[in-house]
DNA sequence: ATAATATTTGACCAATGGTCAAAATGTGAG
DNA sequence: CTCACATTTTGACCATTGGTCAAATATTAT
């Protein structure tokens, strides 16, 4: 009971604490306005510390977006860890990720955009070298937690193996997430797609891929929506009905 | 042969060209360094007129992105319309409109991600009342391309109607193939999913996409090989061998 | 209490999107 | 050709904002 063992002092407690704030409401700021429209002076009056405050945690504009970012890439991460523990079928473990990354992105809205937004070369390299590795890493967290559900797949034969490599299929199950997240945001297309629910429109689009992946049991050939109730009840307890209304 | 009959004045027609030269210069600089790491005085050089004859043509910097964004996606739905006179079965026509958006994204390499760009409600606001017209009916017009095609291919008994209304099959299709384009562009993703031609992969996920969706022929039981001769030749006769390459 | 150290602040700087009066160029009548 | 008028182009100028740093303030140690 000394205060040897903490190698966090409580300094180094609050300033992780205010580094926080500053992402949190920077976050905030990103999902209302983008990037653009808001400023390090307005952000500074937000969280009630000085402009020159916020440079001791970020070093630039953009290496706080990164920062946001990263935050939220690690939650997916998290998330998706936490959904690929989820005891079925490898279809239905992937199928539990799918619930993830929508709970994710109702809980993180700004997200894939500010991802797109990062990716341009004169953001990157403004932002400083750890702060682009911990993204990288926690990008390679949910690569590995959904490469290996595939990999596990083709090795029980629940997916044909000679077509695709696992890596493909694991780029098609990312693009056409990230390229649904993206779309259901949009206005216009919702009209044009008559999606009420974008969320179950993600799904929807992960099972085509599935399906085209010949992933047995085909979506025809299961009942999903009992493991759908599973994984709700299961993994995410809190969520609730966030999913299944289709209005 | 008089001068009566053109309402373009000669004027007008200097006017027009010196618009498209600053949005090549535009498309380029974005391209090459994304949004925000070039300023007009910079493009204002490129093209030799000053800044203040920039403005003659855009309201402002976003407005000027919008144009390239929009002069981008306008050749995207005169490629759409032309691959979508393709002879052959509903499957095949919208292969060929597959193959028009590669060519078109290898010809357009930054459009995807300006896209994404000017989806933010800041961005978007700082644009001219017609632009963002314009913008919107280059956009209904691919939409509908697609959707007629996928409208088509359920009267003609080629993909199950009950399932998915041709929106949502339409909606399906364009966010497989934005999310394909975009992290197909990622070096990150590419090299981890072992991608050697990025092309290559969206196709690939859009077949998938088809094969979910149930279209016939599936990919298993039709010679796509010959089909893609064909739309080569007959389509694209100068894009010559960019897509079948898989080294 | 006081000195020493650490932290916070906001005035200041440089860069840049956008404006506009003045300069330059084009036009047409006499 | 010349001059007056209209149109177009220019770049000095302004306001905003990302980023810096010396001074002010707070904290800690003695």
């Amino acid at each position: 009971m000394s205060d040897v063992l903490p190698v966090i002092t409580r300094k180094e407690r609050e300033f992780q604490a205010r580094e926080e704030l500053i992402i949190t409401h920077a976050r905030r700021l990103l999902l209302e306005k983008g990037f653009q429209a808001w400023n390090m002076e307005q952000l500074a009056e937000a969280v009630e510390y000085s402009k020159g405050t916020l440079y001791q945690h970020f070093s630039s504009k953009e290496d706080l977006v990164l920062a946001v970012a990263t935050a939220s890439l690690r939650q997916r991460a998290d998330m998706f860890e936490k959904a690929s523990h989820f005891q079925g079928l490898s279809r239905e473990r992937i199928r539990a990720i799918g619930f993830a990354c929508c709970e994710f992105a109702l809980s993180c809205p700004e997200y894939f955009h500010v991802e797109m937004m990062l990716k341009s070369a004169s953001f990157w390299e403004k932002a400083s070298e750890e702060r682009r590795h911990a993204h990288s890493f926690q990008g390679a967290r949910c690569w590995r937690i959904i490469n290996n559900i595939v990999v596990e797949a083709m090795a029980l034969g629940d997916m044909p193996r000679v077509q695709y490599s696992p890596e493909q299929a694991t780029f098609s199950l990312i693009a056409v997430t990230v390229g649904s997240h993206l779309m259901g945001r949009e206005p216009q297309f919702r009209v044009q797609a008559g999606i009420q629910n974008p969320m179950l429109a993600v799904r929807l689009n992960q099972d085509l891929i599935c399906d085209g992946l010949g992933w047995k049991p085909l979506l025809k050939d299961h009942d999903y929506a009992a493991t759908d109730s599973r994984i709700l009840a299961e993994v995410f307890p809190n969520a609730a009905a966030w999913l299944n209304a289709d209005p």
